[in-house]
DNA sequence: CTCGCCGTCTTGAACGATCCAATCTGGATA
DNA sequence: TATCCAGATTGGATCGTTCAAGACGGCGAG
């Protein structure tokens, strides 16, 4: 076992003192070319490493990033946040980060543990996935000046804190033009009830592009909490009245279970969902996707811009979402 | 902004040295009960958490487990990978540890990460999330005698390091038994080509139930790469010849292509798949469970014996995973 | 010629915890 | 009263890095 290679070996090996190996690390700038390369060649013979742990004492930065990791709510969504995490770690590391694990049962207990986490690990920053109404997460992260960014609006301030957010309206009018241009008129929504940001942004898209398309959206929505049974029920409820030709739902949940109440229907209602998820994938439903990789990347450079100091990056970043068309609309 | 809150500052508090402070925190037994509850009121009055990179900094371990979070492959499969993340992240908090998450494109970048991850954030142990045969990952970590476990067993050489591990004989096996109880004979297996070990033994277990119960299984069982289309190639070619009246299948991809060439035939064809992802909760697809958070907890558990020194511990623990019912069989 | 400045490099101290060896305390024993 | 001992406590050194301040030589301006 070859001993422990730290700065000052480096140092001893370039003929150089620790503080400008330092300087090289850190402040290349201020060193001279030729020192410069010596100092370089000692460190990549040696295998050199700087200690993150020493680094860390002195400067009182972690470089390390936590993300939560929930407990796979519906299972269905619950791969959206696999693939932002993946992302997320993807773009942290390229940017000089790790990203740590966390999770909470509830508010109180993640509160405590972002406490924790700040005490004990010197926390960089957070990433957190989906805020609510008055979230005292943000509150309390913002009041202790903690760097921290959301995949997701805050609905009620906009301007309260960095976000990263995908156009969730714009993906609803999408899918709605799309089936428009195919033909359909009675385009129907289903979705969730009003109150939650995310909901309501994705019903105004549909109500948005039915009005320009000059269609009157009345009687065409209906709302429930999410599930595939829920989806079911509603759908069935929307085709026992003037029946729609097509329908664009809040979730893919939702739109599975509006798939069940249409099997065997001549001609066939179009449906599209939301969230592209695996199950969309699978049993081929169209479904409004979004850029999950260059949301979590953009996390990332929004939390680097603060945490360098860099006070020109913009704070908001509204992302589009694209059609992921296969053979259900 | 108070100031920050260090050994030194409760040992003042307490009106004892920094080292009784230490004592209290890092064995307590030595330390006389009164002033060790004074040194505890103390800490928590003054809500001291003790600095990780100062302890690193002279312990040499950071309390930190590397995981893998992988690119998502399948969609489908990607979920298991998110629910034993979940786990993992639960269960190492609760041990005192923390999860650090990496990527990698291919096995020699993964080890170059390795390298880089011991060597400035000096983590703990890794856990991997399925191996090959003859991993080089599991072979480097080994040489250097880095603590880790695999969730997964190392076919070729099973005392090769800790594993956790599914029973997949076990499970198709059940599964298998399932459906001769109720009545079916002719039942088939869609699997993996043979040389992957999780492939393998999942088959087995089908054949093994069969031959149990006396029932021949040549001719009823295939084999390709996993995936949805495939799956369903495959089932129409079995019912092309003596069509079984049930299949078992390695995975939920599969499973879910057999479901989609079955569909319209009368007397339903039954079908099991494995893995009971979030796809097969959503379309009531009849799935084998491995018992994931579980599993992550056992990988928890054989780390840290391994890291306190307590060698007592199992190296090696099989889980047993329970069929979940729905109505596709 | 001297002074100050700049670029370059070096030295000592500090971050906050743990380890080690030395010292203190109080009670039992000679 | 002096001695000893075990248990409890103390001060100093240390981990590897960065920060702050200073040293050194050369150069241009006064």
């Amino acid at each position: 076992m070859a001993e422990k290679v730290t700065i000052a070996t480096v140092a001893r090996h370039a003929r150089v003192s620790r503080q400008t190996v330092s300087n090289v690390l850190n402040a290349p700038h201020i060193v001279r070319q030729e020192t410069r390369e010596r100092v370089e060649e000692a460190i990549s013979a040696l295998g050199y490493r700087a200690n993150q742990a020493a680094r860390q004492m002195r400067t009182g930065r972690s470089r390390l990033i936590a993300a939560r990791i929930e407990p796979t709510r519906d299972g269905i969504n619950g791969s959206v946040l696999d693939r932002f995490l993946h992302g997320l770690t993807e773009t942290a590391d390229a940017a000089g980060y790790r990203v740590l694990l966390y999770t909470a049962t509830d508010d109180e207990r993640e509160i405590t543990t972002y406490d924790d986490l700040l005490g004990t690990y010197e926390l960089d920053a957070f990433v957190l996935v989906g805020t609510k109404y008055g979230d005292p997460r943000t509150e309390w992260l913002a009041d202790r000046d903690v760097p921290f960014v959301t995949f997701g609006r805050p609905w009620d301030a906009l301007d309260a804190h960095p976000w990263v957010d995908v156009d969730g309206a714009a993906g609803t009018a999408q899918a709605t033009r799309h089936l428009l241009a195919t033909g359909h008129r009675r385009v129907a929504f289903i979705g969730w009830p009003s109150g939650s940001g995310v909901g309501d942004d994705r019903r105004a898209g549909w109500r948005d592009a039915l009005h320009a398309a000059g269609v009157d959206p009345t009687g065409l929505h209906r709302e429930t909490e999410d599930g595939i049974a829920e989806g079911e029920r509603l759908m069935r409820d929307l085709l026992g009245t003037e029946a729609p030709t097509a329908v664009v739902c809040a979730s893919d949940s939702l739109a599975l279970g509006a798939l069940q109440a249409i099997r065997g229907i001549d001609p066939p209602v179009a449906v599209i969902g939301f969230d592209d998820t695996p199950v969309a994938v699978a049993v081929g439903l169209d479904s409004v996707s979004q850029p999950l990789g260059e949301a979590a990347a953009r996390c990332v450079d929004l939390l680097t811009g603060v945490l360098d100091g860099n006070h020109e990056t913009p704070t908001h970043v509204l992302l589009q979402p694209s059609l992921a068309l296969r053979h259900t609309a």
